[in-house]
DNA sequence: AAGTGTTGCAACCGCAAAAGT
DNA sequence: GACTTTTGCGGTTGCAACACT
């Protein structure tokens, strides 16, 4: 571990956090927030560069971080995502609430990468290592030998593929899935985690979800509540109590939400009909249908507008829901939909999830990692 | 018990982009 | 527009803990 060339002008500390210097820095940002990180250690009392104190809060300090071994079905994602983006480890993360992209990183290099050799894959192309093998024998020359380790650097050639590709296909529906349940389920577990008081309305807000009806097919977004949130929606997020309990971090996580609150329709369930601005051709950023962080939001936001604004409608609208042989590929995924009959399609997120995880859970990890996974470079770059 | 190798992870480096002046 | 400062990211390293001999 080296150190910042402004340590050494300024002899600030280095090497692991004590406990006193972590209790300083939390003490410090809970009350003040971090503001401009290079004036953090001088408020804080620190003998640390303003990049160290950052690193430590981001990476550990931070409340709202997960910790912990990952779960399998983490980790799957991290495969997932990883073909797809490659090394882009803050994107990664981004798609595993409490996690890091240190973490995301360190758990790819350590256990991830071992892992995929083992099963044969190779894990910077996501390849099989024999059908590498065939291409270097059938490639011969020194541009081949730069062409693969140019490979090397980047993410899987499927996913490059479809990002030259005009016709490249459109998010998948189950990757969409899949995300909503993960985030969605993780922004209860943040609030159970913070709050162990009874569920008000104004923080199960987020816990609302932002559904596609395939009932009915009519590609219009649906935003849902459970019955039990139903009575007491504020109508700001301002009137979240801001006590001890609930991290402010949590709260500007959701803070987005707030935007597109539509007034309380008083019944159970479908809200839909206040929700004309989640029916206009919103990005799909545009109302956080995930609960990314604020900042993250303006991130994907700011790629999606600039590369090519897929907006819902026409995500729902999108070729391979129409497409009777890629329907087939998502058999599985259109089955926890057409389970659930209208009447009775606001089920609980968790029996969702339950879902998905027992599907997760069913598949070996192989075949999980082997199953079509259809890339969407289009969004994430 | 002591020495050596391995592993996991926290933290640093260097660079690039963004923001500020 | 040029320059400086700040922020964010991916790659890398150092070290403590653990496993093995």
């Amino acid at each position: 571990m080296g150190r910042h060339s402004c340590c050494y002008k300024q002899k600030l500390r280095k090497g692991l956090w004590s406990p006193e210097e972590d209790e300083k820095l939390i003490n410090h940002i809970t009350k003040c927030g971090h503001g401009c990180w290079s004036s953090v250690p001088k408020l804080a009392g620190l003998q640390r560069c303003g990049k160290s104190c950052r690193l430590r809060w981001i990476n550990y300090l931070r409340p709202d971080l997960k910790r912990g071994t990952f779960s399998q079905d983490e980790e799957n994602l991290i495969i997932q995502l990883h073909a797809v983006l490659g090394n882009r480890w803050s994107q990664i993360a981004a798609q595993l609430p409490g996690r890091t992209d240190n973490e995301v990183k360190n758990l790819w290099n350590s256990s991830i990468k071992k892992k995929l050799r083992q099963r044969g894959l190779d894990p910077n192309t996501h390849k099989h290592l024999s059908e590498i093998e065939n291409e270097e024998k059938t490639s011969k020359g020194s541009s081949d030998d730069q062409r693969i380790a140019a490979e090397k650097t980047k993410p899987s050639s499927v996913a490059i593929d479809n990002c030259n590709n005009m016709a490249a296909p459109m998010p998948t529906h189950d990757f969409f899935l899949n995300r909503f349940v993960i985030s969605h389920e993780n922004a209860t577990t943040s609030f159970q985690q913070l709050n162990s008081g009874p569920k008000t309305g104004s923080l199960m807000i987020p816990d609302g979800n932002l559904f596609l009806d395939s009932n009915s097919k009519s590609s219009e977004i649906v935003h849902e509540f459970n019955s039990s949130m139903t009575t007491t929606l504020p109508s700001s997020m301002s009137q979240l109590p801001l006590d001890n309990s609930i991290s402010p971090f949590s709260v500007n996580k959701f803070q987005k939400w707030d935007a597109c609150t539509v007034s309380n329709s008083g019944s159970t369930g479908n809200v839909s009909s206040g929700s004309a601005e989640l029916q206009s051709n919103c990005s799909i950023f545009e109302y956080n249908a995930f609960p990314w962080e604020v900042s993250d939001y303006g991130k994907f936001k700011k790629e999606a507008d600039v590369q090519q604004n897929i907006r819902w409608t026409d995500y729902l609208q999108a070729p391979f829901l129409r497409d009777e042989t890629v329907q087939l590929q998502h058999q599985n995924d259109q089955d926890i939909y057409s389970k659930t009959k209208p009447e009775t399609r606001f089920t609980t997120e968790s029996s969702l999830s339950a879902n998905w995880h027992q599907n997760q859970q069913t598949l070996p990890a192989e075949d999980l990692y082997n199953k079509p996974f259809q890339s969407f470079p289009v969004t994430f770059g």
